[in-house]
DNA sequence: TTCCAGACTA
DNA sequence: TAGTCCGGAA
């Protein structure tokens, strides 16, 4: 739901300020120098492997491998399977527990394991080898849910089909009171964003945010003092 | 809501 | 050493 769905008219409510906290955290990531401005799934592809679909299937990959604040982690495991070829068939003809001693240590590598082989074997039976190209079958593969979906048709894809929302952005939208209400999980984050988020953000958002929220806006102790929004957050503490 | 696999830190 | 930490499944 809310999928391709368009707004016909301005939105009821929209935050206070929120185009100037924007602008703020626009101009703290200008650096482009979080983990994930170099280490994140956009990166860790190969944009030379042929066909596409390969390109679009590591993009997948790299989403499934994703741990938290240690891109690098991501990265190492995907550079390990990229450098014995990464595609559907080499991952099928990899045994588990040499897989599991390739990504690891992504954390909750054993179930990731299992839901890569699992998806795989999907991908290659239903989908020609191929990633499905809309958010519900993408999140009717194993250990796929909307997070990674919707990163998915991005990156992959090139669509925006929904505002990807992590636990950075569903802090930091909580934190500058981005939802009409608090919310309690990332799904309601993003359907509350998604009310009143001009569309062509949708986008940006993930990769500002979740930058934003490695390097200054961290879940404990975040950095309030060296925070251009610290006067304009409702949760900057500090001062 | 709890579990997962560990790293990090108060 | 105890508490907190993905995102997805059950």
């Amino acid at each position: 739901e809310g999928e391709g769905a368009e707004r016909l008219q301005a939105p009821s409510w929209q935050p206070q300020d929120w185009r100037r906290q924007l602008d703020n955290i626009r101009t703290m990531r200008s650096g482009k120098d979080a983990p994930v401005d170099q280490l994140g799934a956009e990166h860790c592809f190969d944009p030379s492997a042929s066909p596409k679909q390969v390109q679009r299937y590591q993009v997948l990959l790299s989403l499934m491998l994703s741990s938290q604040t240690k891109d690098q982690v991501t990265a190492g495991a995907m550079q390990r399977l990229r450098a014995r070829g990464l595609t559907v068939d080499s991952i099928l003809q990899t045994d588990d527990s040499t897989l599991g001693t390739l990504i690891y240590p992504v954390g909750f590598w054993r179930s990731k394991v299992k839901y890569i082989k699992q998806t795989t074997a999907i991908l290659q039976q239903r989908y020609g080898g191929d990633i499905p190209a809309s958010v519900a079958e993408l999140v009717a593969l194993p250990g796929v849910g909307p997070k990674m979906a919707h990163l998915a048709m991005a990156v992959a894809w090139g669509t925006v089909s929904g505002i990807a929302v992590d636990t950075h952005v569903h802090r930091i939208a909580n934190r500058l009171r981005w939802t009409k209400e608090a919310t309690r999980s990332p799904e309601e984050t993003r359907r509350a964003l998604e009310e009143w988020l001009p569309r062509e953000l949708w986008r940006e958002i993930n990769g500002l945010l979740v930058g934003f929220g490695q390097q200054t806006c961290l879940p404990v102790r975040p950095r309030c003092q060296a925070c251009l929004n610290r006067a304009l957050c409702p949760a900057a503490r500090g001062l």
